[in-house]
DNA sequence: CAAATATATCGACTTTTCCCGATATACCAA
DNA sequence: TTGGTATATCGGGAAAAGTCGATATATTTG
């Protein structure tokens, strides 16, 4: 899922129907492409979203999700640094 | 572990009784500090050696084990590239 | 070879994680 | 307000990981 959000209009193309990416992707796109029960994705995005990786912002009904690129790169030096 | 074999001189100062640490740190040195039995630091250490991040030396009675830094290096950019 | 020491492997049990269906909550539209 | 859609939360069963004791293997020493 997280490299599906890299690039989200290559991955989830059929989201432009509804909206664009400028708050990243919603549940249901990422659910039908994982193809997991939808409590299952909803609950694995929240723990994502607990440890940092993506950001969510609720529009409407639906809920965004996209990726906090600053977690990455702070992950990756701290592999370098501390292990 | 993978930190304590960071500085093996620091973690491990019995170890010089019998051996430097040309090799690594002895799986009972590690077992101790750990405080786990033996089977399971063992086990463990057999783990992160087939993941590529510890290497092994057998000399005698004794099996030595050792970082393996490039290893963590390729981790490191592994996220800072693919994730 | 026999005993002692260090490590590895095996089988079982416990704890944690994964994943689901059911249900609750939030929002929208008529 | 009622019904429809999207997401979140809850409780439980299945799968995986963690840990142990017992035992096997390897090596050294007498």
């Amino acid at each position: 899922m997280l490299e599906w959000l890299k690039e989200p209009e290559i991955n989830f193309p059929d989201q432009l129907q509804h909206a664009g990416f400028e708050h990243g992707v919603c549940v249901g796109q990422i659910q039908a492409k994982a193809g997991l029960t939808q409590s299952t994705v909803s609950e694995y995005l929240s723990i994502l979203q607990r440890a940092g990786f993506i950001e969510s912002k609720r529009v409407g009904q639906w809920t965004y999700y996209k990726r906090n690129e600053g977690a990455f790169e702070a992950l990756s030096k701290l592999i370098q640094s501390n292990l």
